[in-house]
DNA sequence: TGACTGGAATGACGG
DNA sequence: GTCCGTCATTCCAGT
């Protein structure tokens, strides 16, 4: 048995913590890396923890031994060195690596918890070795007492996968003579060793840091599990399952997978360190990988045994249809559920849309509806807490979601990952992911999957449910905004960025080989415990365009409104600034917690000749705004479109509401570059056609509503981005008046598609025309790389995230189509650079 | 006992 | 530079 073996320790000052874990590989990997046969020591040192990582590639069980015993920081300076004690060992020295060059911003914080990193780092999965796959508990040889004092240990960086991200608290490794904990270092050294663990937290809490510029503080990215709730070794949370899994997980390593870990280790270059999965992901991993390796493949099995383990490979298990023995094998049990799992249907197309690209909610008879949406305010739990629960409905029960049009027998399943909710296109969110809930009062069965450094959920639809789903089983997991942020090519800040949606997808194989793929989110969620309870919401609003005259009452659903709570319309300018800003009359008597009736302020040129896109938000007081929501002012000729009369909303004034509006838009671009999402797709398919007969219209919960609208092309599919509130006036309001408006129901579903390629997908990304089919048979993409590949770009029917860019300021041809139903002008503004990529890029295929 | 929940303490950030 | 409100994160206690 081989005996490359990584290990990890770190101590907290207090030496009331200490964890270690090993990495170890396959004995016919070792020819790999033989190379190394000097061990490599890195340390990362912070206020309060002192790691030193030793990497010792050797084939006895007596270097095994060595390994832990012969290494020891000797010094707190800018290097380490092995101690020499150690026979055969090359007393190495590195230099620590600056500040900035410490720790690759790809790597999570090494104090983030498990989860954090695992989820988010992108490294974490770019090569397919997965971080938990270096936890004790994940390999076959783990050996929990094998450091003991001085266990080495070798900060693993993402990039490499093989690397060892984040050793996992192993309280069985001995804490000795591991560390040495010098405060000094910290000093020196900029990254700060961020605490991971309350333990190890400088100051009680472990609180973000910043670093001298501002940016937030790079704490070397030991031990996820570190964080309180994760615990490695001997952790109560390994289920059974998990270590059942571990013997097969090794299977996955790959040749390749060994190689670039090895290489990370050799590397000096600590910032390649990867990070540490966060226990609770490194579950859903674990569970994952159970999966992929039981999974089954038509003509897959490379693919299975493949030299990496990919992204596809999640992606490719998230479409196969639940498979009771193997899908769900590995997974943490969950209630028994009546559901039966039929095989795997084979999935034919290896590559599915990047979590990034934007997706219609219907296509031809398919329809993905959130038939119940989550409540506006969901509380998420950080790794160091325990779970805060499902998101629940706001009638209390839990988010349903439904698809309809889809007659086969096979089940499917229905993805789901948090994402953004800001103004910009949804995607993954980075500080958040989705937590899987189970427990007696969960009733759906799921499964945790990777995708794209993303968690997502999958749930059965199955037929027999009517191809609906109770999301009773989704929390929603907060991650450290210092980890997250540290991630390479991260850009957003979690400060603040607290609202996040549902978003839910469907892979339909159809009988031409291709794969449609449909996508649906959810109205924002609030995710963080102040906000909840003190900003106000506005979830709907009743009207989302009116002449420039104004004078009309709205009304506006939500929450935590006061009778002090002032409505400001604001015109924002291209860079931002405010360019109009006026207070609407709000009717003091009829002012609710959840509703707020105001008056259309005029607007300030009631001249327009086109529409003007404004935002508003209500007010309770300092700092305690609701998000920007849309409206649109139109020119005085402009024939309103008639609205039906809407359902009684909590005994407010029946007015059509609607929601579209209620996507946060702190960034409401002035105007949206014609890139309108729908737009895009367009092109050669009519997304959301009239309800089929065959669609189970009498469902109770089913909001044929949405569907029946539109005689325009995705009518509604866009409203769930919040780029695409910015839709000129004309085309905004035409979409936005639905023919069956509905108080229920906020958003329809529909309004998440888009098809805009994402800013922070991947720019370089070529951008495929976009169609909700992709060929199975496309070239595999990986949702790192992104699967606006050359190839996958010919069939590849997703818009991908951005990049291919159009000339910037070209109009997005397929606006065209909807520009020109409504009788609105467009007016065509620059957007900023930013917005510009971002809603750019793709009206060109089409 | 463990999973939720709600509340609050703590410390950093930012105006 | 200090004060102070806000926010992120962690901790605690109750159900």
């Amino acid at each position: 048995m081989p005996c490359n073996k990584v290990s990890y320790s770190k101590r907290s000052k207090s030496g009331a913590t200490f964890s270690s874990f090993f990495i170890q590989f396959w004995a016919e990997h070792h020819t790999v890396h033989s190379d190394l046969k000097a061990p490599r020591c890195f340390w990362e040192a912070g206020p309060c923890v002192c790691i030193y990582m030793c990497v010792c590639v050797s084939d006895s069980v007596a270097d095994e031994q060595w390994v832990s015993s012969g290494c020891e920081i000797t010094s707190p300076s800018k290097s380490i060195t092995v101690d020499p004690m150690a026979k055969r060992v090359n007393i190495v020295t590195l230099t620590l690596p600056s500040i900035d060059g410490y720790r690759d911003p790809s790597c999570l914080s090494p104090a983030s918890s498990l989860s954090s990193r695992s989820c988010n780092s992108e490294a974490s999965y770019e090569s397919g070795f997965y971080n938990y796959d270096n936890s004790p508990q994940n390999s076959p040889w783990q050996s929990p007492c094998v450091s003991p004092k001085g266990s080495s240990s070798l900060l693993s960086c993402p990039h490499a996968p093989g690397s060892v991200p984040s050793p996992h608290h192993s309280p069985s490794t001995s804490p000795h003579g591991t560390i040495v904990n010098d405060d000094s270092w910290t000093g020196a050294v900029p990254r700060n060793s961020r605490p991971s663990s309350p333990v190890c937290t400088v100051g009680s809490h472990g609180k973000r840091k910043y670093s001298f510029n501002g940016a937030p503080y790079r704490q070397p990215s030991y031990s996820p599990n570190q964080s309180p709730g994760a615990s490695p070794q001997g952790s109560p949370r390994l289920s059974g399952v998990e270590e059942a899994w571990l013997g097969s997980t090794t299977n996955q390593y790959t040749n390749s997978a060994i190689v670039a870990a090895i290489n990370a280790l050799s590397t000096d270059g600590l910032a390649e360190i990867g990070e540490g999965v966060p226990l609770k992901s490194r579950k859903t991993n674990l569970d994952h990988n159970a999966a992929m390796s039981l999974k089954v493949e038509p003509g897959g099995d490379e693919m299975a045994s493949s030299t990496e383990l990919c992204q596809e490979d999640y992606s490719n298990s998230s479409r196969t249809p639940f498979k009771k023995e193997s899908y769900c094998a590995g997974f943490l049990d969950v209630p028994p559920h009546p559901y039966s799992w039929p095989k795997p249907k084979p999935y034919i197309s290896p590559s599915l849309p990047a979590l990034d690209w934007q997706l219609p909610s219907c296509s031809g008879p398919y329809s993905l509806q959130i038939e119940v949406q989550p409540k506006s305010h969901h509380r998420a739990h950080y790794e160091t807490e325990g779970s805060r629960g499902a998101v629940k409905a706001l009638s209390g029960g839990h988010p349903v979601v439904q698809l309809y049009g889809y007659m086969e027998s096979e089940p499917l399943t229905l993805q789901l990952f948090i994402g953004t909710a800001d103004d910009r296109l949804l995607r993954p969110h980075a500080f958040y992911q989705v937590h899987r809930i189970t427990g007696k009062t969960v009733s759906t069965a799921s499964h945790e999957a990777l995708q794209s450094n993303t968690k997502v959920l999958e749930i059965p639809l199955l037929p027999e449910n009517n191809m609906r789903a109770i999301i009773d089983c989704a929390g929603i997991l907060k991650l450290r905004n210092s980890d997250i942020e540290l991630r390479k090519g991260e850009t957003d800040i979690g400060r603040k960025n607290t609202r996040v949606r549902m978003v839910f997808r469907v892979h339909i194989n159809q009988p031409n080989g291709r794969t449609l793929s449909l996508q649906v989110a959810s109205n924002p969620i609030e995710c963080s415990q102040r906000s909840a309870q003190e900003l106000p919401l506005v979830e709907k609003q009743s009207l989302d365009s009116y002449p420039a005259t104004g004078g009309k009452r709205m009304l506006l659903s939500g929450h935590n409104f006061l009778p002090d709570s002032k409505v400001m319309f604001v015109e924002k300018a291209q860079d931002g600034h405010h360019v109009w800003e006026t207070e609407a009359k709000v009717d003091k008597d009829s002012v609710k917690s959840t509703s707020l009736v105001i008056e259309i302020p005029p607007y300030r040129n009631q001249r327009i000749a086109s529409s003007v896109p404004v935002s508003f938000y209500v007010c309770n007081g300092k700092r305690k705004r609701s998000q920007y929501q849309r409206f649109t002012y139109l020119p005085p000729n402009v024939p309103m479109i008639k609205t039906e009369p809407t359902d009684d909303y909590e005994g407010a004034p029946r007015m059509p509401m609607h929601s579209k509006p209620f996507y946060s838009q702190q960034r409401l671009p002035p105007m949206m570059p014609l890139g309108d999402s729908d737009s895009c797709m367009v092109g050669n398919y009519s997304p959301c056609p009239p309800r089929p007969a065959a669609m189970p219209c009498s469902s109770p919960g089913s909001s044929p509503k949405l569907h029946d609208l539109s005689p325009v092309p995705f009518p509604k599919c866009l409203s769930s981005s919040p780029t695409q509130s910015a839709v000129p006036g004309g085309v905004a309001s035409l979409q936005d008046t639905p023919a069956h408006p509905s108080l229920a129901l906020p958003s329809s579903p529909d309004h998440t598609s888009l098809n805009m390629p994402h800013p922070q997908g991947s720019p370089h990304l070529s951008s495929p025309s976009y169609h909700p089919l992709y060929p199975s048979s496309s070239p595999s993409s990986s949702p790192t790389s992104h699967p606006s590949t050359p190839g996958a770009a010919t069939e590849s029917p997703y818009l991908p995230p951005f990049g291919s860019a159009q000339p910037r300021g070209s109009p997005p041809s397929l606006l065209a189509e909807d520009s020109s139903s409504p009788a609105l002008s467009v007016t065509i503004k620059q957007e900023p650079q930013e917005l510009d990529q971002m809603y750019l890029d793709d009206g060109r295929s089409l």
